[in-house]
DNA sequence: CTTGACCCCGTACCGTAGTCCGGGGTTTAG
DNA sequence: CTAAACCCCGGACTACGGTACGGGGTCAAG
């Protein structure tokens, strides 16, 4: 138990999720599974906290679980080859492009809203709807 | 029954989602409520479509339901002041600044990795933890 | 050496967002 | 006129992502 190791409490609070969430992410396979104590306590490496901070965003991002997995996947080794990475990691960058455009379009689209606010103009149908609305998924 | 108006099946195929779940997000109020004919069978306007789009696209952006519905709402009428709107508009601009922002940096994490695996160096770390990383929620 | 805080595990339960079912009327093409 | 295809509704069911519960062991302070 040297200073660097969190006991599953300290790391929950740490990361400011639920303790039941770190469990719930081990069993998932989200988080390496941690040592333990002779008594069976789990003992996390301090940089857990990071990897639980990053499941948290990417899921307000709209990225399943699963989808995250795949991202915490991303990293040559032994048994992956680096070009089956990059292929991965390439279609990870285009669908987060494809996020971004989206975003950026919902943004624009509330902008021009808010230009009209200041302009005092009425507008009865929702704007909103401009945005999001061509082609492809 | 003209031309323009839609039965909730072709509605439902003309969107891309089940028929289930138009008549969900009606009684979600996600979509107003659609006239009926004498019979009762429902007749929506043929931009409910473009409606369900944008459902679709802002949960793939992390939305819910209930987010999407605050979306929707963006707009002035007689009942909502411009100013009000304004507001909230520009917290949901912030919104999305802040999920563009964690995009790009997920990106920027994933394009070097994409360059590491050029250069053939492996990385055994996952790199992609990186990102995402620095203070608030 | 006890008491409170913390940890273990399995299992049950919850909210969100649908999706399905089934019994019944309607519409449309042959 | 009838059969297929479509629509109505209420209610049950599902999947995902947790969250809570409860019975038990552990650890650290007093």
């Amino acid at each position: 138990m040297d200073m660097k190791s969190l006991t599953i409490g300290r790391l929950a609070k740490q990361a400011g999720v639920n303790l039941e969430t770190v469990r719930f992410y081990e069993r998932r396979g989200l988080l390496p599974k941690p040592p333990r104590t002779a008594s069976g306590y789990r003992l996390f490496p301090a940089d857990a906290a990071r990897r639980l901070r990053f499941i948290r965003r990417a899921q307000e991002l709209g990225f399943s679980l699963t989808e995250i997995g795949e991202l915490l996947s991303l990293r040559v080794s032994r048994r992956t080859t680096s070009a089956d990475i990059r292929t991965r990691a390439e279609v990870k960058i285009a669908d987060i492009e494809a996020k971004i455009r989206s975003l950026e379009s919902m943004k624009k689209t509330l902008r021009k809203l808010t230009r009209v606010c200041d302009g005092c103009a009425p507008v009865a149908e929702c704007p909103i709807l401009e945005s999001l609305d061509r082609e492809d998924a």
